[in-house]
DNA sequence: CCCATATTGTTTGATTGTCAAGATACACTA
DNA sequence: TAGTGTATCTTGACAATCAAACAATATGGG
């Protein structure tokens, strides 16, 4: 048997070292941008939905809402996110992109398409299908 | 034909989701270590290899050097790292990993370990094969 | 060897990120 | 509908970060 142990260890390299370049790559082009890598990433969250509560915002992101508070305000400051009151709930604000902003968000989404397009130059069609199809098994499961 | 574009935008999907994943995981894990996840980095990248001088320990973590330096103080302090002085330039440090600082390392490659055996878990062995060999493909072109 | 330029790490001042505690609004029970 | 506990956002104090200035050392050409 060629060893479970060492395949995971094996895998788990990998996983890093993909991590790691991905994190690297993220930075760079976010840094390009002006904006902080927290920041995009509020944009991103933001972007891809319906509009949040500062609460789930801040849950998505993994901080608390007094970093989004200020986080909020800065973006908010640079017309790219704005608040709007909740319906129903006077507590809360509802957190959207301003069109400035969806135009930012449009712009790192093509940088994803395109760094995805660059990662999976050296696989076959086949190769690219089947990596998706276990990818996805894999983040179901998560 | 299925469309290439949106094979590329299904992959792309996937890869932000499982990147946010692993993002937060480690964010969960490594809050219940007391340090923040910017100062587990500098364990990790330290702990991966030989000793690091500062400038090539920051431009691993995508940092700056000043940040850097109040970084590698705090976590001297906490006992984890230390600086030794370069055996030929005398402007540079060499930062290592004490024996504690090994210890959490350790433990944390540990984590990972049990990570990647959770996130393969629903993959056969076969497919857990090729999961890996794709992925090396990957990462030896990025 | 000497000088000019480059590199490395630290320090400083300003900006941004972070959390705990506070202020306001909601929800539920009686 | 009053009271009590819970939820949501902001505030204030502190830590992290960066860019730029600085000190010490290295490097290379005369």
């Amino acid at each position: 048997m060629s060893g479970q142990v060492n395949d995971i260890s094996r895998l788990s390299h990998q996983l890093v070292e993909f991590y790691e370049k991905i994190s690297s790559w993220e930075q760079d082009v976010v840094k390009s941008s002006g904006l902080s890598t927290a920041q995009m990433h509020a944009i991103e969250i933001v972007g891809h939905g319906v509009s949040l509560r500062m609460k789930e915002l801040a849950g998505k992101m993994g901080v608390t809402t007094g970093t989004l508070t200020v986080m909020v305000d800065r973006l908010e400051e640079q017309g790219l996110l704005k608040r709007t009151p909740h319906a129903t709930d006077r507590r809360s604000w509802l957190v959207e992109l301003t069109a400035a902003g969806g135009k930012l968000f449009d712009q790192h989404h093509q940088y994803h398409l395109r760094l995805t397009e660059e990662i999976t130059a050296p696989l076959s069609s086949h190769e690219q299908e089947m990596f998706t199809v276990l990818l996805e098994k894999i983040v179901s499961q998560m």
